[in-house]
RNA sequence: GGCCCCAUGGUCAAGCGGUUAAGACAUCACCCUUUCACGGUGGAGACAUGGGUUCGAUUCCCGUUGGGGUCACCA
């Protein structure tokens, strides 16, 4: 009995590893181009800090012509939830984010080096397990989860190092005999990696955003293969990234300390190991400390949340964007018209330490984008927000023609107006196109001057005039009742006239509007039309 | 607790041994302006701390403090 029987015995049915080499042949990408992937689990839904990591992953790629693609990370089925993956998927396409290959739907997919769903490749990974335990570089473990516990706890008393390693490490000692008797009788085992590493060696590496890191060595004989017959973590990636031709392994910097383990083995199971990125998460301030973006307390963590809010894409991205390489900013305002796919993106120019997230520059991000659209696109975004989330201004907006000229007001120009940052913002902005206001509460002109005012320029005034004489209409109504025709003027001498041309402008805002802040009175009387603005007008009265 | 990573204004951040220590968001003032938004100009605001190394440290080294990560048959 050796170790090549012991592998028999366990995996009888398992082809070779040549087998799958062959098949997944080396990517005929030029020189630099980066493989890189999106491997999320389908335990819940698409974080922030997961978008993140699958945008700085595609573009990355996408930079040097490489390949993004999404993998599933599903191989624990109990925290697995229904239509985890069609969430992920629905998530970056929202995003515009979709992946070059790997899965497409819950049950699609595309690309040469599939399964892209790691809980259809477990013949794969039982294939290398089987090779590990030919090379007796792995090993059935018959350790119960209770014994597990029990060492770990001796462990902690005597104030050693927790693991199965080394002594602790009670089956890497079996004989190949012992363990294929236990086998026979039917014993429940898993399989460790059988580690050769010692803790009080040192290994250094140098990760594409971290730099130069070192660690103690793996020693630990980690699991492998479940009980379930599926690969844990560690296993999968290692064989998954192999054949799968990944280059760089982009991921969340909680996988930092796994890095040794991780090289150690691609090591022995001579794979040449990919280079890691290992991205910073994104953080937020709860009383004075930072702390992850946590799914259960910020409604923010969720991508979902930016739809729901009406938050458009493109302004999360380029926020995102901005915290993964700083030179963006520049960039952006070099060329402000540009897609972001042409910025030349750097990995290694990530930022180290975690950046607190920050809701009031995202919304600054969303008002420049939002204002750059015509009035057109903003009508689009709007109508496709409403009809999900807001039934209301989905009635507003039902007439496209009066809309498209409520969002064109002093849209296009060179300073277009920046007042909207997310579509939610819509309504509040523009109810007043609508609906006359229900209440007034003029400013410095009040009560019968106010009538006064609204009387006198109802006589002149007409919907046709220019702005120049529009303006210069509400220029005689102030003069005519008793006003400063110029601010200027006014200024100069406050005492000379209980107000000025302003004031008068005000009144006649509200009376329109029912507010005293607004875009430019001009083009939304143009926009209201005669009827409607003498009515209100009338309303006054 | 062991191991590892990190530390520049409120926030995101340039910086890579000699700088008046950029810029963006936020904030304040002023200007523009019929209001608001925009835009413009300007202001306030930072190298956690103690030791070294050096002619000279924000920058290099060590300690301290603080923050974060990780120690599963979860990913």
């Amino acid at each position: 009995m050796d170790y090549k029987d012991l592998a028999n015995l366990i995996f009888p049915d398992a082809k070779p590893i040549s087998y799958y080499e062959e098949k997944y042949k080396p990517r005929e990408l030029k020189e630099g181009a980066i493989v890189t992937r999106f491997a999320p689990s389908p335990t819940g839904f698409v974080h922030i800090g997961g978008l993140y990591q699958a945008l700085v992953a595609k573009m990355a790629a996408q930079k040097t012509g490489g390949v993004f693609f999404l993998r599933v990370e599903d191989t624990d089925q109990k925290r697995e939830i229904e239509n985890g993956v069609t969430g992920i998927i629905n998530s970056l396409k929202d995003f515009d984010m979709d992946p070059d290959e790997g899965m497409i739907s819950d049950t699609d997919e595309k690309g040469e080096y599939g399964p892209y769903k790691q809980s259809l490749r477990k013949e794969i990974y039982q294939s290398f397990a089987k090779y590990m335990i030919e090379l007796g570089k792995a090993y059935p473990c018959f350790c119960t989860t209770e014994e597990v516990e029990e060492i770990r706890q001796k462990q902690e008393a005597a104030k050693i190092r927790p693991g199965y390693y080394g002594v602790w490490a009670k089956c890497r000692n079996l004989t190949v005999e012992e363990m294929a008797d236990k086998i026979k009788n039917g014993e429940k085992f898993i399989v460790r990696f059988k580690s050769p590493g010692r803790e009080d060696r040192k290994i250094k590496h140098k990760d594409v955003i971290k730099g130069n890191v070192e660690f103690p060595e793996n020693d630990q004989d980690i699991v492998i293969i479940k009980a379930d017959g599926l690969p844990t973590y560690h296993f999968a990636h290692a064989v998954d990234d192999h054949l799968m031709r990944t280059t760089h392994v982009i991921r969340s910097d909680e996988w930092l300390s796994s890095v040794p383990l991780h090289l150690q083995l691609f090591q022995e199971m001579g794979f040449r190991a990919p280079k890691y990125a290992h991205i910073s998460p994104i953080m937020k301030n709860d009383n004075g400390n930072k702390r992850k973006l946590s799914k259960r307390k910020d409604p923010e963590a969720a991508v979902s949340y930016y739809k729901e809010e009406g938050i458009p894409p493109q302004a999360v991205k380029e926020y995102l964007l901005n915290i993964a390489n700083s030179t963006f900013e520049n960039w952006r305002r070099a060329n402000p018209n540009k897609s972001i796919d042409e910025f030349d993106f750097q990995l290694n120019k990530m930022s180290v330490s975690g950046a607190l997230f920050d809701m009031v520059k995202l919304l600054d991000i969303g008002k420049t984008v939002i204002s750059k659209m015509t009035a057109e696109e903003v009508y689009d975004k709007s109508m496709e927000w409403a009809k999900q989330y807001d039934q209301e201004l989905e009635k507003i907006l039902e007439n496209k023609e009066y809309a498209l000229k409520v969002f064109g007001i002093e849209r296009g120009n060179q300073k277009p107006r920046k007042d909207i940052s997310k579509w939610s913002e819509v309504k509040e902005n523009i109810i007043y196109m609508y609906e006359a206001p229900k209440e007034y509460d003029f400013d410095k002109i009040q009560g019968e001057d106010a009538k006064k005012v609204i009387e006198e320029y109802l006589k002149v005034y007409n919907e046709n005039d220019d702005k120049e004489t529009w303006f210069n209409k509400i220029k005689d109504t102030a003069e005519k009742c008793g006003y400063a025709r110029e601010v200027k003027e006014y200024k100069q001498n406050p005492e000379k006239w209980p107000g000025h041309v302003g004031d008068v402008s005000t009144v006649l805002r509200v009376a329109i509007t029912g507010r005293r802040n607004t875009p430019d009175l001009y083009e939304i009387m143009n926009v209201l039309g005669k009827d409607e603005v003498i009515s209100r007008l009338n309303l006054i009265k």
